[in-house]
DNA sequence: CGAGTCGAGTTCCTTTAAGAGACCTATCTC
DNA sequence: GAGATAGGTCTCTTAAAGGAACTCGACTCG
């Protein structure tokens, strides 16, 4: 199948989906995150093919996303762990997970919540401004090409070919 | 290849992944987002196979992601928009590119900026607290099992078998 | 002490989606 | 009436996904 490569557009979403975009690859990263830490149990708990979990997990941990430990040495066993690049893109997978819970939801509500351990409130992804701090809706966003943009794939909208509210600003 | 579909699973980011967790979904995502609307410009942007741009966008505005809309008709010439749900969305994919900003960067820095339109600050993917308000590290955060849990893949932490802090509560 | 089990992969085979590129069709443009 | 253009569809090849069996070195049970 020959998947193309994105690590060479000039766009971060493509890159980042280099990474993590796989098949299997964000599901394996959450069941990491909630704690299933071992080989067999990730697998028995999405059912994965073994071969493309070891693959992926290999991917993982040479790009810095998960680190792998021996335990009980002298013997290969292992456990995974989210590395702070790792833990990093909880958020992506957070924001991910409300989505799928706003517009797929299970008829009984979200099979998983996630909580602030200080106040026990329910934690969201949400965009936010850093400069006002204040919550930004979809519709109140404006995008402009940044400082790394190059003219590769992946970028139309750099190079003027948008319809949408661009300006150049470098 | 016969994909595993993730339709199934208790877990709504296997239920994300599946309506835009295929390779290139989420790239086509973004250029409509940023105003590259039309079969052809994405095309070239990307460099996707038309094929399989072409059964992208279907499976996208099936899943009422985006909206097709005719213009200048007679001729079947369409322009793809996001819908609400599509809209929605963008959270994730800002939350993916700050993560590929951060940990994948180009040498002069991000390729692209996204801006609060009220007042020109950079606009960030976060976890925010829907009780206290405030931001949420990861290492604040506390799963437990929501009301639509049930007893299938991807439900390892709800059965019980996590090593973290998971707290069943329903 | 030998048989069985378990964790963590690896190997092999089949199916099928991705990638590359040619082809198609209807309308404008010159 | 000869391109050009938008928006696809068709065909072919290759390689990744899925499934299942095999390996290999500890343990552990009787």
């Amino acid at each position: 199948m020959q998947r193309t490569s994105f690590s060479d557009f000039a766009c971060s979403v493509a890159k980042t989906l280099d990474v993590v975009g796989e098949w299997w690859t964000p599901l394996i990263l959450r069941d990491v995150f909630l704690g299933v830490t071992k080989f067999d149990l990730i697998q028995q708990d999405l059912g994965i093919p073994r071969k493309v979990l070891a693959e992926r997990l290999s991917v993982l941990v040479d790009n810095g996303v998960l680190s792998r430990h021996a335990y009980r040495d002298g013997r290969t066993r292992h456990e995974y762990h989210l590395t702070e690049k790792g833990n990093d893109f909880i958020t992506a997978l957070i924001a991910m997970m409300n989505w799928g819970d706003r517009w797929l939801s299970e008829p009984n509500g979200p099979p998983l919540q996630v909580l602030h351990s200080g106040c026990g409130g329910k934690v969201e992804a949400q965009l936010v401004c850093r400069s006002c701090g204040e919550r930004v809706a979809h519709n109140d966003l404006r995008t402009v090409s940044g400082p790394g943009a190059r003219d590769t794939k992946g970028t139309a909208v750099v190079s003027g070919k948008a319809s949408h509210s661009m300006i150049d600003v470098d």
